[in-house]
DNA sequence: CATTAGCACTCAGAGAGTTTGAGTGCTAAA
DNA sequence: TTTAGCACTCAAACTCTCTGAGTGCTAATG
């Protein structure tokens, strides 16, 4: 698609007022806004061709352009300069990523809302999961006579635990038994490879203990399910009602029950190969994106894992603000805890 | 407040058609729907005596009656009958119950989206906070030469852990040291008492091993933190936009903003003794609630801490639906962990 | 040949006026 | 005390008209 530069102008000039007022754009407004010496009279000649290769088109006869999909995707690739965020944008979210995080959980809810307060847009933030992790040692720790703590640490150095309770008594020396036994049965076995029959086996060498074996077993094979699935989060949802195309209850509620039913990972668009991606309109495969926008951005969680957060808006919304500040908020919560290294030096790995 | 046989069969019948269809109930409709022998003059003549008691009002002149506030009140005190639960119902909320619960967060989260759901009305869970909880014990494990687990346990139960990675090697002595060390300075003490002074006796005490002195106790002070911090959850939003007095944004859109800036606790109402409260309209504090009414139900968490679960809607909600599922949610999550102990013998109190 | 001025044409949206019908309050009779 | 009857009220829906921003086309211009 080649364009003659007055052409990418009067286009570029055109999705950004729209971006701007979210009104049809005519082309007396645009004769003004750029500064060149030609009459409303050319632009329209312009528009005229520009609709006609699909970049704009018209709401109604008598009103002004809107860009289409195929424009907005155009002013992406080739027409959109990089938007400088402020000091005072990027201090805002340095702030947000030295939140204390403590799970992972509630980083990714954290991200999210950054993400919406910081675009007045709703945002979206999921987890990828593995499916290879496996238990690396176990640890019991004694507490009280009937009662243990159990630590769990995984390969990918997730460490998690629980506290049991017991009916009856238990010594030092059961629990050492087990102990071992479980590190020398059931460490680096992924959650398919834990079948019954070794479930049996174990049981079946503990003695005494057998019952203890499944509770303890059971609880890693949750910690290991918990790290395979793929949770969402959803944020700012409210945000959508101030943008001049979601006063038509018609149009916002649709989109906002599809984006408030956060229970399916699969609905939100992960990025494949690059770190940041934009789907435009009808790009999206999802019925109710389709007069939607949305910039998802991925970011390096450590453990093998990629963390994705990302942000719904009408096709017209800001994408070079939008880019500009996802990208730098990845970033930094890659760097954050991709490394399992805090910038303090806290290596929260719960 | 005394009403005639009559009087309040007229209310009854008006609210409960208001309820059902959020339109003003005319005298005819009520002349019509209770089997009573009455004409509908007789029920005008009824109804503006309702009027004024302050229990009806009419949005203009040549419209129905609908309930005011003050009508909702008598009618949840007085008129109101249980509702009674379907199997159905029941089915689904111990389903939800039976899910794998694994951290308070997420249960919390869960009992939310469950509530709403069940009731079609956007729902908030949150936990209120606990300011006395000590650490009871540490343990310190050790994983490779230099890497460590931190296991912190609360007076409440509480575990919780974290991966620490370090700079330089470690032997098993000086953990051991440096395990004993905490336990003896840093058990029993709540976080305000956790003073600077004491952690630099502390690290002088702690000879070499003095840095790790502060990254452990730093965390332990975090789990401190965040036992006493409250943390709201909102589910559901998008119901609002389904409900007819949500049809104009205008109203939507300041009811919605309230609720997802989810971040303040303190917003939300939070039943004093009773298990269950409901706050209609003007009863409400804030401002945005001021004509909604709020359904709030509190449950048992253990650990000294309560649950608050809670719907939101327009004043003309069904009460007698919600107060029945609400309660019975609420009475559920008690058993389910106000004890410790899951019905499957599982004592999660990660 | 590109550009421009001029003009007729289009059409969504705002505003004014009209109609409709559900519902009320009052009065007089049962 | 209850009821039938009737005049009255008023929001909501509908229709009609007007307005003005914006277009496309044509003919003139450099």
């Amino acid at each position: 698609m080649d364009l003659t530069e007055r052409k990418r102008r009067i286009l570029r000039a055109i999705i950004e007022s729209y971006i701007q007022s979210a009104e049809p754009v005519g082309s007396k407004a645009i004769a003004a806004s750029i500064g060149m010496e030609v009459s409303s009279a050319t632009i329209r000649n312009e528009m005229a061709d520009l609709e006609a290769m699909g970049l704009l088109e018209k709401p109604h006869t008598s009103a002004g352009r809107i860009p289409s999909p195929k424009g907005y995707r155009f002013y992406v690739n080739e027409l959109m300069e990089a938007h400088k965020l402020s000091l005072q944008e990027t201090e805002r979210m340095n702030q947000a990523l030295r939140l204390k995080m403590q799970e992972l959980d509630r980083v990714l809810d954290q991200a999210g809302r950054v993400v919406s307060q910081l675009t007045n847009y709703p945002a979206f933030a999921l987890s990828s999961g593995m499916d290879k992790v496996t238990i690396r040692r176990f640890d019991l720790l004694m507490v009280e006579h009937n009662a243990f703590i159990i630590v769990v640490m995984t390969d990918t150095n997730v460490v998690r635990n629980r506290l049991i309770r017991l009916p009856s008594d238990l010594t030092e020396a059961q629990l050492q038994m087990l102990n071992t036994l479980l590190n020398t049965t059931f460490t680096g076995l992924t959650l398919a490879e834990i079948t019954p029959e070794l479930m049996r086996v174990a049981q079946h060498a503990a003695g005494e203990a057998y019952g203890l074996i499944s509770l303890v077993v059971s609880f890693a094979m949750e910690v290991l399910e918990g790290l395979e699935q793929r949770r969402v989060h959803t944020s700012g949802l409210a945000h959508l009602l101030e943008l001049p195309e979601y006063q038509s209850l018609d149009r916002a509620q649709p989109l906002m029950s599809y984006l408030s039913e956060d229970s399916d990972p699969a609905r939100f668009p992960v990025p494949k190969d690059d770190p940041m991606r934009i789907l435009i309109g009808p790009e999206n495969v999802a019925d109710a994106l389709k007069d939607t926008s949305v910039v998802v951005a991925s970011y390096d969680i450590g453990e093998g894992m990629r963390g994705v957060i990302g942000v719904v808006g009408p096709t017209r919304m800001d994408y070079a603000k939008i880019t500009a500040r996802l990208s730098y908020l990845a970033e930094g919560l890659s760097r954050l805890f991709g490394q399992g290294e805090l910038p303090q030096g806290k290596g929260d790995e719960n």
